[in-house]
DNA sequence: CGGACTTTTGAGCCACGTCAAGAGAAGTGG
DNA sequence: CCACTTCTCTTGACGTGGCTCAAAAGTCCG
């Protein structure tokens, strides 16, 4: 079912491979695949019997509402596990950002073996606190400190330092963040303005003022 | 260090005992306690070692920034298990809205039981799943959208047959939802006025035309 | 160089926030 | 049981941050 709807590698092998991080345990065990720009890896209403690491490249992750609006639940990056769910259909839907490798596995395989079913844990918990701090977010935040918590949370992400290069379209981040697009312009601009940040084109960002940019982030 | 905070039984025996849902299956096995209304069960920075269950009553998990705004992430009724974390610290404070009584457990004990392991797991996906939908619905739904949204899943979720008794106050719910308290309130009356929904008295709510309701939710 | 797409900028508007006051509701003491 | 206090909820008038609509300026590729 997977196998119909994806694009097969093309950068690496297309058999099964283990997978070893950095800290050399084994966070999900499955073959590798590699996607195309904009591609989808499962969509709503799908059963959700796989689960997924990246290993390059980024994923969204979004619901889209009848009449049209769109919410990005999340965004992930290399190293970041996704596709768990308590429901056996997928209640959203996720697409690559760009060029994008993934680590696939059953998610019955990988919950049977106990040192992966220890990192699914993990990553659920860590899951949970992440989309409590959306919450927070988007409940009580205003347009600059929407995008300044998003800009230093990518950067801790990627492991920029004072600098991020971003994976994803203006749209992308303003449905992410519960704000329009041209808001997230004027706000990244403002920010320039102010001093705070440093646009080098459009997805390269450098952080001017940290400490300002963090004070917005509360 | 939890018998400082808290407040002793005085509706239920406060010693041990063991807990036996509706199905016979022991979702959670610990000391029941009770608390007076308003009462903190953890706080910012306290040690998380251990989850609870609602017997009866209700909870909010919330957090505050620094100028004073705040934010629920979520609150917990009866049968819902809460205080299942990733990390060793409370990122966030539980408070009891009115009197209640809830099931205390240590989270390693809970853990090395399987069947009460599989419960907690369970519990873990199906919080995050609501709180994608919490996020669904703070960045891209109107006010009466919110409201609407709140009403008909807190109906449910109490088996309320198109009526609600609100466990939570008005500012409970504008810091829920995203909103201000005057807001909440203009809100619910514009929904009485349209003759969707029915005040008896400011908590208790009937839906006067559910289908109408339900489409405001998408 | 040309065409499609993305991002930025501008002008005006509106949903929701803010500030302020009044109306209930609930607890307290006499 | 009733005054009194206190807290919560509602309503009104007004302000504003972010949305909408529109167009120009980049940016990316073939």
């Amino acid at each position: 079912m997977l196998a119909q709807t994806h694009s097969y590698a093309r950068s690496g092998p297309p058999a099964a491979a283990p997978d070893q991080p950095r800290d050399g345990q084994p966070s999900l065990i499955g073959i590798t695949r590699s996607f195309g720009r904009g591609q989808e890896v499962f969509g709503e209403g799908d059963s959700a019997d796989h689960v997924y690491r990246v290993v390059s490249g980024a994923v969204r992750v979004q619901r889209v509402l009848a009449d049209g609006r769109r919410q990005i639940e999340e965004f992930y990056l290399p190293g970041d596990v996704f596709g768990v769910e308590f429901s056996a259909l997928r209640r959203a839907t996720a697409e690559t950002l760009g060029e994008t490798t993934l680590v696939v596995a059953r998610r019955t395989t990988a919950a049977a073996d106990p040192a992966q079913a220890e990192r699914l844990w993990d990553h659920a918990l860590r899951e949970l606190a992440r989309c409590h701090d959306h919450v927070l977010t988007l409940g009580l935040r205003s347009a600059a400190e929407r995008i300044a918590t998003f800009l230093v949370e990518l950067a801790a992400r990627l492991g920029g330092d004072d600098e991020v290069e971003l994976p994803m379209s203006r749209q992308d981040i303003a449905d992410y963040l519960g704000l329009t697009i041209e808001t997230v312009s004027r706000t990244l601009t403002q920010l320039q303005t102010r001093g705070l940040i440093r646009l080098n084109g459009c997805r390269h960002i450098r952080f001017a003022r940290p400490a300002a940019l963090a004070e917005l982030c509360e």
